[in-house]
DNA sequence: CTGGATCCGGGAAGATACTG
DNA sequence: CAGTATCTTCCCGGATCCAG
């Protein structure tokens, strides 16, 4: 991108991270964690392949990224966040919380990709019964999918791991899982919806926000 | 700007605040307050004005801005943030403290406006001495300034106003400013530098980062 | 398959001049 | 003061092709 040529905080992060796709590949990083080139692209439907290589090269150049060929018979390239990267994620955090009211208009034919939702999803969630044990739900499925883990009265939301084995695993089209988490449609409802659980009910309404929901 | 066509929180904030200049649009109208047209050029340095127009037309259209005209005998509209741009001063303060670093690099010949500077000033002053009573200290002047206002312990940090009357005025070199404020140069260092302080040193040193600092 | 490079058309951004 | 008009430049998107 152009400089903005302006001796100013933000505008010098702009200059490095306010090109268009950068934020978004930021998004991937911190949501997959390390990527292919192949991965990424899966997570960011709409670049071309040629402008997700310049935009790789000029992260990297930037130090936000790094490379390093993957260690085992697969000939590969793993790309990481940098702890600059990393250090991204408040604002990638402060954009998602802004932008999740959006959410709340139909889809129209975007693209949708589960692990996407993780990141609204870290401060939708709550642990309604901080008292029980463990207790991990999984939206999606090991391909794309994320874990909601509730211990302790604290949530964590992390990438789907074949480590982990869910109590529940939740499907459903996006927007009934927008409107199931933030608390406009009460579980029942979202089942009439296309909402799916396999597994206990229980650990699913554990994390969904407080009662007092309202159907729309 | 094209949309991304991602049903995803923060791609879909980036459809409306991830084009050139709309971030920092919204970064005058919350260190300035109400803008005219022409207060926005002048504190947007490189922007064409047509593309000013046309970001305008676009952030009215997404309500993140308003226009009234100005009710005095003046004919002029001021431009101001709706709430819904108000709620984008998270997404400018991660960006803010994220590109704080980059400040240390010279400002080779960039722009520089002091109101920028009240951005990174919220996070990097502290009230050294909240016993005593209110201070003010501004930087640069009611043209282009801020008033840093020190009171039980607490920093606030304000564009200029004619309505306050400061203890303290500061003038320096804009990296001289960054490193005094960054705790890498003395307030005796700085002053060999080119900064001017006119009135109560004790004043300004109140909201310097805290002691131990060290010298370049 | 992975990880690109190359070419091209359209549109956004930049520069400048001008106007009610 | 608050823009519009016009022209140029260059970034982005889409398609295609290719080397390891």
């Amino acid at each position: 991108m152009r400089s903005y040529n302006q001796y100013c905080s933000m505008a010098r992060a702009l200059d490095l991270v306010g090109d268009r796709w950068t934020l978004l590949i930021v998004r991937e990083l911190l949501t997959q964690g390390p990527c292919r080139f192949s991965d990424l692209r899966r997570g960011l439907p709409g670049i071309a392949s040629n402008l997700l290589a310049q935009r790789l090269r000029e992260m990297e150049s930037a130090a936000l990224i790094a490379r390093h060929d993957e260690p085992a018979p697969v000939a590969a390239t793993l790309i990481t966040l940098t702890d600059r990267g990393q250090d991204l994620s408040g604002v990638v955090r402060e954009l998602t919380r802004w932008g999740a009211p959006l959410m709340l208009d139909a889809p129209n034919n975007d693209e949708f990709r589960m692990h996407w939702f993780s990141l609204p999803l870290r401060y939708l969630c709550r642990d309604g019964t901080p008292d029980e044990p463990a207790t991990t739900v999984r939206l999606g499925d090991l391909h794309d999918g994320c874990d909601i883990i509730a211990e302790h009265g604290r949530v964590d939301v992390r990438r789907c791991s074949s480590d982990r084995q869910p109590d529940t695993t939740v499907a459903a089209p996006p927007q009934v899982l927008v409107q199931l988490f933030t608390g406009q449609l009460s579980l029942r409802t979202a089942m009439t919806k296309g909402l799916v659980v396999d597994g206990s009910t229980a650990a699913l309404e554990r994390v969904l926000p407080g009662k007092g929901q309202t159907d729309v």
